[in-house]
DNA sequence: AATGAATGAGTATTCATTCAT
DNA sequence: TATGAATGAATACTCATTCAT
């Protein structure tokens, strides 16, 4: 199913689709080239004659793959979040059964551990691809994750305070991907600690169940 | 107070303080001219002849007061920080003696409004910036704004359950500031409707009430 | 003959004859996708890898028939001088007994003729030709009609005034061949005004019978 | 008049109007140096680094005022046109009161002057001109002598047998200029010997007396 | 003979920044 | 102080041509 989707999103990117073993590994490694420079030195230290050469490949067989530079931003992009994808729709079937409290525990450390995972590219990805407009490649990502969310939560009915499932599941989703995303670039010690866990379980669990009593009203 | 924080950081970021009415009518124009391109044409069309032109200066001048293309953008950025630093203080003061449920509403309420004030640079900025290391600006704005209201949430400890006032406070600022960004970019229509401001208080209030019992564990 | 000049020039051109059937079919399938690249799209279009992916060949085939770019244009122009060379020395042939006015009509018919065939195709060349150093080759063609034309004047002397039967032939040939250029290249619509080939002939008889007395002198 | 021609050809070809001394010295070296390198090595060798530093100009500086490669080619075609322009105007005048053989006589004869005058750079011109649709721009230069050839015949109406005087006008000018440029390509010799003028003059009276009769049909 | 993946020299153009006037 | 002409390093991308398979 990943594999299905970074197929498509390859072709819409890719000039040609590399067909041999040989123009495989030549893909791989320009992207693979594109992670390294850019978590090193930055998208301006990016430039194509410079991710050839790191790859040893010569410019004219990247541009015989990759339409233009961005589009090596790009499928590397698609890459992560295809690879996101697959572990977040695997997170969902295990989902199914839990209770409210185990479930969100779940979803909480899974998001934590997602972005601890490649922190120093997913850092660099966070800095360099608002500007590339590649935000919603993420927000795909995600909005796949809203919808699993949102159907194992309408199957928790009866233990959760909700008005409109859609747009909880969107906010949950939203504000653990963005509260990670900051804590990797603003307070990194956060992410090695159980007190983020902690609080950002207090915080959902705390909403759906509606203390408050807001959504009731 | 938003005064002499702007002066403090023109001070690290202008090459000479204008002192002259003339010179701070020209620096002025250059940073609005710099906001105006921004919000038409985007980053890539902001080039610093431009400005120059655009706003009647010619380059060479520009260069008197910028050091460098970046320290325009930077200065943007710390005026508009400034701004909000000013209103959000505001908001700390009148925040003191309400009740959790009305504070909690009048923050939401204020982090929309001020998204929504002036969507278009704001939206530019979140796109351009975090390349420009700038985000650290508006962390600064969010770490008054934690202080403020750790302080206040201490007031009303009688009414909330929390572990760390200050790392509660952390992440709902950041949290409402993260929710209201991503709801500039994605969602911009949730901006208009009442149902984002219900879900945030529902989820704060939830938070600090703690139903789920996480943080009383 | 027409054949035989073009299988000299070719063996000038070509890296090495094609002798089996295939590789005759290969060449011609190169030759006319040249020609229609620069006549649907122009010189710039017209790419060696474009040419071969068009022709359905190989870009190595391509290469082992021509030595390099050149060498296809150059190619398809020595077919089309040829084919021309072709018609124009039956022309020769059939002007042998014709009176002065009816052999002058016939030269002029044959030349407006000739540029309305292939009109956009010749356009094409018009323009891309000089800078490859090709006039040359149309220059032979007309080196050519000149000397069987010069035959048929020296034949016709007693109806014409001439001092250097060879250069007013250079003359006449050279003014048509230009005039009917210039035409396609800026007036279109005069190739298709019987007013061009009136004016023609009369150039060319006043010329021959120097009525204004420049040549008895 | 030229003046005039030149300022506004070139308003629309470069970036902006060179006001200073010191930038019309650039725009003019630019140019000249343009042409030098056509002459010496052709189109292929004219790139803008070249131009520049042959020019000792920065790459910049050529940018400054040149929008594109073109442009420089094309400012040094309008200036060559402006030339001859103003030296057809000239002639023009001179026309008025000659009787038909003296008249043609000093047409044909600007008409080689013109050729031999810069023959190196006008032959590097015709070879490379067609391709930028720079031809044009020549034929300009030979409307406004059609025009005023076209006034002459009509006011020599006597002497001459016309249909259409302003397409007699049209045949002889394209004729005489067509003519000299192959003369140039291909029979330099030719323009040096007094051959070439006799016949032009020959060609000319006689297509204009019609002895052939041709055009009283 | 045929293929087409790989090559890499070459080119136009931009734009932040300087500095002579 | 102000100007804006001049700078030139830097970069994306093309395309004729080669050569391993």
């Amino acid at each position: 199913m990943a594999r299905e989707a970074r197929r498509r999103s390859m072709r819409t990117n890719l000039r040609k689709q590399p067909m041999q073993e040989r123009s495989k590994a030549l893909v791989t490694a320009l992207i693979r080239t594109t992670a390294r420079i850019l978590i090193r030195d930055g998208w301006p230290a990016l430039t194509t004659n410079r991710v050839a050469r790191e790859a040893g490949v010569s410019i004219g067989s990247l541009y015989q793959y990759f339409p233009d530079k961005d589009a090596l931003a790009r499928a590397l992009v698609e890459q992560i979040s295809a690879e996101m994808l697959e572990s977040l729709m695997t997170l969902a079937v295990s989902l199914h059964d839990k209770s409210l409290r185990a479930g969100v525990g779940m979803i909480v450390h899974a998001a934590i551990d997602a972005t601890r995972k490649d922190a120093a590219l997913y850092r660099a990805l966070l800095l360099e691809l608002p500007r590339l407009g590649m935000l919603e490649l993420f927000e795909r990502v995600n909005g796949r994750l809203e919808d699993a969310l949102a159907d194992w939560l309408a199957s928790r009915r009866d233990e959760v305070v909700m008005r409109d499932p859609s747009l909880a599941a969107h906010l949950i989703v939203t504000a653990l991907d963005a509260l990670t995303d900051r804590a990797l670039l603003f307070r990194p010690e956060l992410l090695e600690s159980p007190r983020l866990a902690r609080e950002l379980e207090a915080m959902i669990l705390g909403y759906l169940s509606d203390r408050g009593g807001v959504l009731r009203g």
